[in-house]
RNA sequence: GCCCGGGUGGCGAAACUGGCAGACGCAUGGGACUUAAAAUCCCUAGGGGGCAACCCCGUGCGGGUUCGAAUCCCGCCCCGGGCACCA
């Protein structure tokens, strides 16, 4: 049954791995037909930024994932694209440049070998035949022809807006790298406020399809919450107040119901208005409190609950509901990006307004009762004052004919209401804002637009793209609000496409977060020069059916790829408007409880690990370390456990007999057992289980429990299935393995073993007898014996009899196949 | 403040739909092999009690529903993430 070996090979990882990776370059297999593919199957991964420091582990961690999902779907039969590039534009790759003074363009090649170098020694199946790099003028024409279909729509366009700016990287920011008023990049540093002309890219007129498709697309829950909560949608109803001229301001509430309760109004500092209403008494203070305003940073504007500060207009409005006059304010605490950038101030019912009116002794109305027992948010600071309530229960007060109408039902009926005066409509609002993608840098592609003293602002002809990007020697970014290119004649001088005049070439780069919102659309096609993507191939390989990546792109490069194919398919160039089928986020690895930071020094060094273990142990410790989907603590120790386990798969592999054994049945059953559990825990990315499982097979194999030490003779036929399951996981190991089990292929050929449920079956169970809810022994049945057989079985059991006693069953429960509870 | 996710042995974790809590692995202890060590193999391993068969307690805390709760409900505490003067 058993034999010892004379003298048992050890498995060495260094020789397996090279050895592999040799042969699968020569032999193209991890190369995919594209147009030759049967069953297509496009597996992403989100392509880094090549940094100088090299692949992080999270990184390695975070594609390993992607990688044994796009194996697991090959050994299925799929025909497998699984492609890298690198997004190496971009204020992250050209900081560091400034910090090294070295340039990028110089930089980005040395830090893309080495990452290429690090991808292929982790053993990632990657099809490098079509690698992209955003740098490169052959991929970022096609940026830039995106900027010209988007500009063409009226989906671009250039307006004077108040954006954030970064004093450190002196350039604007989206308000999504603005992160509690600070730069992403910048933690330091508070974002300002400045008021340029920028181009942007018009995302708000998709909201509402962004926003429905998310129903309907597979994705992680907590991703699509937070690209729902990013959207903001939030209904209500836009009311119109007038002045006694007549001039109306129109303002955006989610409680029309309280309209009773608007006892003043309030306007953004910014608000056009304000320059109208304000009376010339009150010019000076008002002016003056304006000035403030717009020189203040985000920072101190934004943070809530401070104090509340605001300036009298000298203005009054007429409340549409009540009729009365009510005094007009501006204050900074009212936005004027959100709604309409002015509100009806309910103070009584709403916390900012309840503050802003006990500062400046503002009257405040009751108009919605809490019923009797519900806490209000703040107790009134005064017997003349009522409390905060912003509740929606209870009943309406002080509103005239809707008095006693809850609230809920009170705002459709006011709405209405005040519509048939034309005062008020029902109106949804969201917190999406435009797309702002300019920027006042060097290394970006730049916008494809010529200013022209005749013509206005003229397209570059597509004939003309790429605009390419001048070596510049000096790209440091300065504080005049326009980019490095601005200070290149030579560059920007151009004759207008159109009149042939002097013009003058936009100088502004667009964000890196465009670069990366397309490149999935390009893979497929990187061969091609004169299209960006090839519509028979597209239609082949996308949307891309798998898509795996971590959550702090939830909301920026994820919404950007999902507006820029929805704009495309808008526009006729795509047949599908959401890029990505499944997305699915990885968690994050962390080491000592916290996030890896060079601060910290914790940060771990995947090459280390791979030198000394190898890749195939490294991946499938850091797949069997915690949920995929959760990520994990990175401990060295438990490295060790993979090894051996890898060890003892080793040894049975070089002691297979190959004429075909006697297989017991119960080790038949594991093996099914097995290939259906692994299969559905590597469906969805459950790697941590589906190697307990495997781990579970071999002891099963190695007849753990026996006292014998040497490695028992297993037949291949056992064996086979479980080196490719493995396969996904350490792809090197599976391939040496197969090879040993003679075999002359690649695993990655063989298909994943097919599970025969017959042979998976138990025909006897373990039923756990409780009485009373409390276990008190176990009976081997027969699967699916009947409820009375199995109460009569239980009972036979001394440990049962003794605390069922003599007394009557009342009630007996039956699981199938899992327990009997019985109650006396 | 609002919206998610989480809290289970010494540690990482597992547990289908409410049905044996702790699979799998790490570290630890004991044993085998060895002149010895490493490696390897075997056993034990939530806490407490008992010579033992067994018994009691136990999934952040306090209540509840249920024959039965890590899982569902109510009220809290702590950790991680997202949003945040968004009307």
């Amino acid at each position: 049954m058993t034999h010892t070996q004379s003298s048992p090979e050890r498995y060495d990882p260094a020789a397996v791995e090279a050895r592999w990776q040799r042969r699968w370059r020569e032999r193209q297999t991890n190369a995919t037909d594209l147009s030759g593919a049967v069953r297509p199957y496009y597996n992403l991964m989100m392509f880094p930024y090549p940094s100088a420091e090299g692949l992080h582990v999270g990184n390695v961690f975070a594609f390993v994932g992607a990688d044994v999902h796009g194996r697991f779907r090959r050994l299925q039969g799929w025909d497998v694209f699984e492609p890298i590039g690198f997004d190496a534009f971009g204020i992250h790759s050209e900081n560091y440049a400034l910090k090294v003074n070295t340039h990028p363009a110089e930089l980005i090649p040395r830090n893309i070998a080495r990452f290429r170098e690090q991808l292929t020694r982790v053993g990632l199946m990657l099809d490098w035949d079509h690698e992209v790099q955003t740098t490169d003028p052959r991929y970022y024409k096609w940026t830039q022809w995106i900027f010209l279909k988007l500009f063409e729509a009226g989906l671009a366009v250039k307006k004077k807006a108040p954006v954030n700016w970064c004093p450190e990287c002196k350039t604007v920011l989206a308000n999504e790298q603005v992160i509690d008023g600070r730069c992403e990049r910048h933690p330091d540093t508070p974002v300002t406020q400045r008021f340029l002309e920028q181009w942007f890219f018009r995302i708000t007129a998709f909201t509402e399809r962004l926003l429905e498709n998310l129903q309907r697309i597979d994705w992680s829950e907590s991703t699509r919450l937070m690209q729902t909560n990013w959207i903001g949608r939030s209904e209500g109803a836009e009311l119109v107040f007038r002045t006694e001229y007549g001039t109306p301001i129109e303002v955006f509430t989610t409680r029309p119901d309280t309209v009773f309760g608007a006892t003043y109004m309030v306007l953004a500092p910014e608000h056009p208005l304000v320059q109208v209403l304000t009376t010339d008494e009150r010019r000076e203070e008002v002016d003056a409190y304006r000035r403030r305003a717009a020189a203040m940073d985000v920072v101190t504007r934004r943070v809530g609950e401070k104090e509340k500060t605001g300036v009298f207009t000298g203005a009054t409005c007429r409340n549409p509901a009540t009729g009365e006059q009510v005094p007009v304010w501006i204050a900074d605490y009212v936005l004027m990006e959100y709604g309409t950038g002015a509100i009806m101030a309910v103070p009584a019912h709403d916390e900012r307004d309840y503050a802003f009116a006990l500062t400046f002794g503002l009257q405040i109305r009751q108009v919605v009762e809490p019923p009797a027992g519900t806490p209000v948010d703040a107790p009134a600071p005064r017997p003349d004052v009522p409390p905060l309530y912003t509740g929606w229960e209870g009943t309406l007060v002080n509103s005239e004919r809707f008095d006693g109408m809850t609230p809920t039902d009170a705002v459709p009926a006011i709405t209405e209401w005040l519509e048939s005066q034309g005062a008020g409509k029902k109106r949804v609002q969201h917190r999406l804002h435009d797309w702002c993608i300019s920027r006042q840098r060097y290394w970006g592609p730049p916008i494809p637009i010529i200013y022209c003293a005749h013509c206005g602002t003229v397209p570059v002809p597509e004939v003309d793209l790429p605009v390419e990007l001048p070596p510049l020697e000096d790209f440091r970014p300065d504080e005049s609000g326009v980019s490095p290119l601005a200070r290149n004649e030579d560059w920007y001088q151009v004759p207008c496409p159109t009149c042939g005049g002097d013009a003058r070439r936009e100088t502004d780069v667009s964000d890196t977060f465009l670069d990366s919102a397309w490149y999935f659309l390009r893979y497929p096609s990187s061969d091609f020069d004169d299209r960006p993507f090839d519509p028979t191939l597209t239609d082949k390989w996308l949307p891309v059916d798998s898509y795996i990546g971590g959550n702090e792109h939830a909301v920026l490069h994820l919404m950007y790829s999902r507006f820029i194919t929805m704009a495309l398919h808008d526009l006729g160039h795509l047949a599908f408007e959401e890029p990505f089928t499944r997305f699915r986020a990885h968690g994050m690895i962390v080491k000592d409880g916290a996030k890896m930071s060079k601060s910290r020094g914790n940060v771990v060094i995947p090459d280390e690990y791979i030198a000394r273990w190898g890749a195939d142990t490294f991946r499938m410790y850091l797949m069997f370390l915690g949920p995929y989907q959760e990520g994990g603590d990175f401990r060295d120790e438990g490295i060790s456990g993979i090894r051996r386990f890898l060890d003892k798969v080793w040894g049975l592999v070089n002691a297979a007999t190959f004429e075909g054994g006697e297989i017991t049945a119960p080790t038949m059953r594991k093996l099914h057992q097995t290939i259906r559990g692994v299969a559905e825990d590597l469906e969805e990315l459950r790697y941590n289980t589906a190697i307990a499982k495997l781990m579970e097979y071999v002891n099963v194999l190695r007849g753990k429990g026996s006292d014998d030490a040497s490695v028992p003779d297993v037949c291949s036929e056992l064996l086979e299935p479980l080196v490719v399951m493995l396969a996904p996981l350490v792809p090197h190991f599976s391939e040496e393995c197969w090879e040993r089990l003679r075999h002359d292929t690649s695993v990655f050929d063989a298909s994943w073993p097919v599970f025969e449920a017959g042979l998976a079956e138990e025909d006897h169970v373990e039923l756990v007898v409780q009485v009373n809810g409390k276990v008190r022994g176990r009976v081997s049945v027969p699967v699916g014996i009947a409820h009375e057989d199995a109460i009569r079985r239980a009972l036979q059991l001394e440990s049962v009899k003794r605390f069922v006693e003599d007394r009557p069953l009342r009630k007996t429960i039956y699981v199938e196949d899992r327990l009997v509870n019985l109650v006396v």
